[in-house]
DNA sequence: TATTGTTATACTCTATAACTATA
DNA sequence: TATAGTTATAGAGTATAACAATA
């Protein structure tokens, strides 16, 4: 009789659901959410040429993705504007408030990742990495092979250098 | 400059979402959906003595399982009935069609499971049961001790005994 | 015609609050 | 009063399809 395991699928799943109600939690006392972190972080560190990248890189799509625009239009967060030589690009950006909503938020999602990672080496992470990956792998998703987030963790990222490094943090959906 | 490592938080988060939309697929074309395959994988592996117990194992509130469980009624996937001790219980049974929507439904599951599984061998499951764990519990969320999910894989448990051991599967939400 | 994005609409999952029925 | 469950209502997130604007 082999010893019980249960189905890591049922594992990864139930744990990313409490992980993610706790992060959930945490942005929103931020003012945020999973998606909207998403949204605000990508626009931060990379410059997305078009929404169709940005969606992308938060994983929903387009509509989905206007969706979430207007209500942080709404919330004045953000503004759109048309590019000017090819005016069917909208140019997303943050505003002030949108810059501190920011930071707040990011606030939120290093002490989460900090709180996550207690008692975890770094051999851990790579190795639980290294794990996902191979899961993420198996179910042909062809996971995105550069990683959408990097940049944070150090000081807002600074202005013509697109950063490269260091955690931010998101959670579990 | 040490080297680049993104928040695991949303490595899971990111891994989740691929598994758990590849499951739902899977489940999808069996008919089912995440929540659905986890209530009728509790009803039948374990006998929740009422509906807060199942709702709980399914890691839903009662109103939701409710509503889960009157659009398995519309199917005619399930049956309810006051107990006759405890006319405060609503005994939820299978119906026929629901017994061959489970067993569909297992069947995905499992297929899933393997294919989820291609490559891992026992330690490295072991192993990310355990680091997944460490985060589960990193967050608070003071993890069910004992797992709502067993019994499956096997031929349909049998009548009158309590299944332990076995996958099924689920995925990450 | 192809590209970029928005609007309209709807579905799923979830939740809270108020209610019914039973004890 | 306390317990078991349902109903009513709502909100977040997502999606598809049809549309408008621009190229």
């Amino acid at each position: 009789m082999q010893s019980f395991r249960s189905p890591i699928g049922l594992e990864l799943s139930q744990t990313a659901r409490v992980v993610s109600r706790a992060f959930d939690d945490a942005l929103d006392q931020a003012g945020g959410s999973l998606p909207v972190w998403l949204i605000l972080l990508n626009l931060k560190i990379r410059r997305p040429g078009n929404q169709r990248e940005l969606a992308e890189a938060v994983g929903v799509r387009e509509a989905t993705l206007t969706h979430h625009l207007n209500a942080l239009d709404a919330r004045g967060l953000i503004t759109r504007r048309r590019d000017a030589v090819n005016r069917r690009i909208h140019v997303v950006e943050l505003t002030q408030a949108g810059e501190e909503a920011f930071l707040r938020m990011r606030e939120a999602a290093l002490a989460f990742d900090r709180r996550l990672n207690d008692g975890l080496t770094d051999a851990d992470r790579d190795n639980l990495t290294g794990l996902l990956h191979r899961l993420a792998a198996n179910v042909g998703a062809a996971e995105n092979d550069s990683p959408p987030w990097a940049g944070l963790a150090e000081p807002p990222p600074k202005p013509g250098r697109r950063p490269t490094a260091a955690p931010g943090t998101g959670a579990a959906e």
